[in-house]
DNA sequence: AATGAATGAGAGTTCATTCAT
DNA sequence: TATGAATGAACTCTCATTCAT
């Protein structure tokens, strides 16, 4: 319990920054300088552009300029340097990297039908190649921004180890699996059903998303043993 | 199959440089230029800790200089540029930052206490200062050298991987696993064994390697859910 | 004939390249990056006087930011490199190195009085300061840029020998000369005109332009056995 | 005259440093330190391959190393420091850049076929490959080491123009020839002798020598002249 | 005496950041 | 307010020179 609490901490940290888009922008004249939300997500946009492409140190303020069609100044107006213009650009990816669980755990499907198209879908993202590159990208500046990455893997509500766990819970509660510790649970599943994907594709060892037959192959077997460990009778 | 096989030709790529060691080395002598192992060592040593605490881009040759103890003419007659140094040091690092499995499976113990006692020093190795740090530095140049990062996961006789496969194996032969997939089966298991640890570690969300006590929980939770797949009824 | 066709091609290369100032420069607003003629000027003078005072290669980029009186990055908006910048500045001065000819030949005067004048011109310029430290700066990096030279030397329609052989053709056709080749013709009076001079101050044996005394010495000797060959009876 | 003068101390100095042979050189032992003159010109030949096919500035110590089959230690030990090599291979090769006149003038033939033997041997050599990559090399550093090329031109008893003045002498003696200043006619004929070659083999307009045909006619032009205005009814 | 590995100042070049326009 | 030309510190890499062997 208390080794959680340290990560919770550390997780929580510097993820309240957004409270920008509160400022009262002035109606009808001309914007206070940095404030203007179209160009600000027009900058983002062409940031994120070449950071994806060429990874923060080989990205240059001129490729970034170029890419999103503004100027340095104006840049330098939205954002305090680079590193900052990266900070915000990850604030804002951020649930797009993590969070693949729109699509919810179908309640009128058997758990294992459930599982399977969460358990896919799961591993299709995080093999994309968007998911990837930014992880890296990521990574790359761990030691200069340390803070960077931890929100990724926070236990916010629409995360898909929160999604899975709850329809754990709901699963046990109905008695068709028997999980002591879910949360334990959920994390369980999403690796057994990325199984040899996951490192492959961060390492580069594997050049490009497995086809769906893989996908197929691994989750189904993920399955399996997750299912013989936790599944009950009744299921 | 056709997919396995895709990634194992990926693996295989520009892994076999270490004939240096052939070189004559003149006896009694003063070495040649570029030539003296132990202060290709030290070079290397320096620059591990610059790189491994900076990453690639953020270390400067001035750093790895002061680090390394030599000059930097020195650095560039032993290694041709900084990419080449740092391939050259992934290349030494490569078997230590994945091969923790020099202490094989105790064929002694039951399956539980075997796979308890591999997963706990998989989990640590993993999780460890020097594996992740190492770990970040390559996937941050991975656009830049697409191929440093590939041996990294490749199947050799040495690495997990293929060290748990063939205990498996051995296993399954002997009656007291039943597995159909050893390779898949070995893969899960260490993911399994480091749920929720690998990838807060890469991504720093826990600060530290996880105390014994966390990653016992992990592990025993982990071998639970192996067994409880795979076991048979002589186990 | 086939040999002078050799050399006319070495030297028609590379030298049509000052369509520079077609470029549209924006009315009353600032100028384009690299594009501000004034700028340009600025640094070409400052690349001028440490070229010319140090050579190619001794030449330091950071002399010629201060020279230029500009910063180094922006020398870099303007030229692509240290050659590039000596290119064109060779480009710029190319005229002013060969093309002394601008006072023509006086068709008012005899062809003795003509000839003086401008001989004593050629050999004023070609002895100056300017021309000679001009010359040895290309010369020095004939091996590395060797198209730069070939300009000089050739047969536009303002250098000396063009200028020189059309007086010639003139004359001829006039009687007041008789001279088969007149091309070599012009040729062997601007080497006359110079004789001993142009050696020794490229050499450097002759520390500063001759005084005139000398130079007319040499001239009125050069002309003397260049009419004593080609004078007719009427002249 | 006192225009000569200045010339002529400027051409005197820094020439008289060829003491060093006088040293006596220990019989039968081990020679001193920078002393033994086999060695010496071994360097001497490997820095002249490398500064004539490079350049002064582009040719490096390790390049000269490799080509003259010494350590760089003892290069140090017998030159001061890369100008002094250069100094003093220059010093070596002074007499072969420009005294071609080994093949004084015949006696026995008239004097139009002595000038015509003679200017063809020194159009030849001052086109020569050698000579012309000597002399652009010399002139390179000219500012740097502004003593080293003034012995080319100087009036040594062997140069071209000692020669040839010496000859016109005796022709003029014997009524041959009517020329007043002898050593200005001298450098007449040697500069009608090559119109058109010497400048453009130096810039590079004319990238080999030329052939003997484009020779024969340059000469045979330049002798026309030179005879129109000097010789006697006799000759 | 000769060697050549080691040195480190300084080279050319880039690019995050500023500020006059 | 927005611009992008200008800046100059910092980068990677070279090479004349030294000095331990």
């Amino acid at each position: 319990m208390i080794w959680q609490e340290v990560m919770q901490n550390a997780m929580a940290t510097e993820l309240t920054k957004d409270s920008r888009e509160d400022c009262a922008t002035p109606q009808g004249g001309r914007r206070a300088a940095g404030e203007d939300p179209v160009k600000r997500e027009q900058i983002l946009d062409g940031a994120k552009r070449v950071f994806m492409e060429q990874g923060f140190d080989a990205a240059s303020m001129n490729d970034i300029t170029r890419a999103a069609g503004v100027s340095k100044g104006t840049i330098y107006v939205y954002f305090q340097n680079k590193e900052d213009l990266f900070a915000e650009l990850i604030q804002r990816e951020r649930f797009r990297i993590t969070e693949s669980a729109r699509h919810a755990l179908n309640p009128d499907l058997t758990v294992a039908e459930a599982l399977h198209d969460f358990g896919v879908l799961f591993a299709r993202h995080i093999s994309s190649e968007y998911t990837i590159k930014a992880m890296r990208m990521v990574l790359a500046v761990n030691q200069r921004m340390p803070t960077l990455a931890c929100g990724f893997l926070s236990a916010t509500p629409m995360n898909p180890v929160s999604v899975l766990r709850d329809y754990l819970d709901r699963q046990v509660a109905g008695g068709r699996l028997a999980i002591d510790d879910t949360e334990l649970g959920a994390r369980q599943f999403l690796e057994l059903a990325t199984v040899g994907i996951f490192k492959h594709r961060l390492f580069g060892t594997m050049p490009s998303p497995p086809p769906d037959a893989e996908i197929e192959r691994i989750v189904t077997g993920g399955i399996r043993v997750f299912l013989a460990a936790y599944a009950t009778p009744q299921s």
